[in-house]
DNA sequence: TATTTATTTAGATTTAATCCAAATAGAGTT
DNA sequence: AACTCTATTTGGATTAAATCTAAATAAATA
């Protein structure tokens, strides 16, 4: 029996409702789903124990805080059985913030968030440094048009 | 002046700690950081007033939920002027979860978020059906290796 | 239908959020 | 340095929510 079927529609609209506002309290919540407050508490407590929901987490404007550049890096490495020596390498640079095994050209695709271009140029030097690593393609992101949960219950397909 | 300026250590080791655990009281996240807990909310209201805390999310894993496929989508536009309406089709489709205006090849950037790779297929058709959207390139994410906030209190450049 | 098991519920209790007036600290002025 | 004005912090009082538990309900099984 699949793990999924122990999740139902009761849990997704509390997953959703709190993926919107992670501050909601639970007996807000309860309202909006038709349930006691108790029941939300047990849910979440299910949803945790089982790693569904792991945390909870600011939603921040970096740029506010004088973190203007984010960018995309496209890694390709020397050789891809380094994949797990280079990550563990990125790990260790704190503007890195998520890294990925992906198919297509790139061994790893990575995000960083940077201060501002000297930053940047500072933060690309030490990922080139990084042994294994080949070379790096960079998209700069110039704008966020969309940044939102999924929608559990919406259109889909 | 700059509203960087504004900004002091007490704010970013408070927005610091609630990005690892949103859900911190703020009696315990006083005690961290030495401060009263009244403290705490003053700062927290004046950052959400400032626009930089703009609300708080799930970290959930969408594996657990059958939502085994995410993917980073790069879309190639006929005329890089239709960015504008691009986007407002792709935010009708629910499974984008974000989009970029980047420099690079691509003129957006956008991530997708699928059950399989039938619901992927689907996905991806309704994409490239979108007006405007001349080809993609596909990067399916097999491993997420790193994924986490920035760390503003680590060895930063 | 009876019995077991799991889930939900409604209080009771503990804990935290919120509000506010007083105290403190800081900036600017003479 | 003393004074004034302003902003920030604090602790306590109030309100609200989280958490816990035992009872009630519902669901599953024999």
């Amino acid at each position: 029996m699949d793990k999924i079927l122990d999740i139902d529609n009761i849990d997704l609209k509390i997953i959703s409702l709190l993926n919107e506002d992670a501050k909601t309290p639970y007996t807000e919540i309860a309202k909006k789903v038709f349930v006691s407050s108790g029941t939300v508490h047990v849910r979440m407590k299910k949803l945790e124990d089982m790693g569904i929901v792991k945390s909870a987490t600011l939603n921040i404007d970096f740029s506010k805080l004088g973190y203007d550049i984010s960018a995309f890096l496209g890694i390709y490495l020397e050789k891809s059985s380094l994949y797990d020596n280079v990550i563990e390498k990125l790990k260790e640079i704190p503007e890195v913030v998520s890294g990925y095994y992906t198919t297509g050209n790139y061994s790893i695709f990575a995000k960083i968030i940077c201060r501002d271009t000297n930053h940047l140029r500072l933060v690309l030097d030490s990922i080139q440094k990084v042994e294994g690593i080949d070379r790096t393609e960079t998209l700069i992101v110039l704008e966020e048009s969309i940044n939102r949960p999924i929608q559990f219950f919406d259109k889909e397909k």
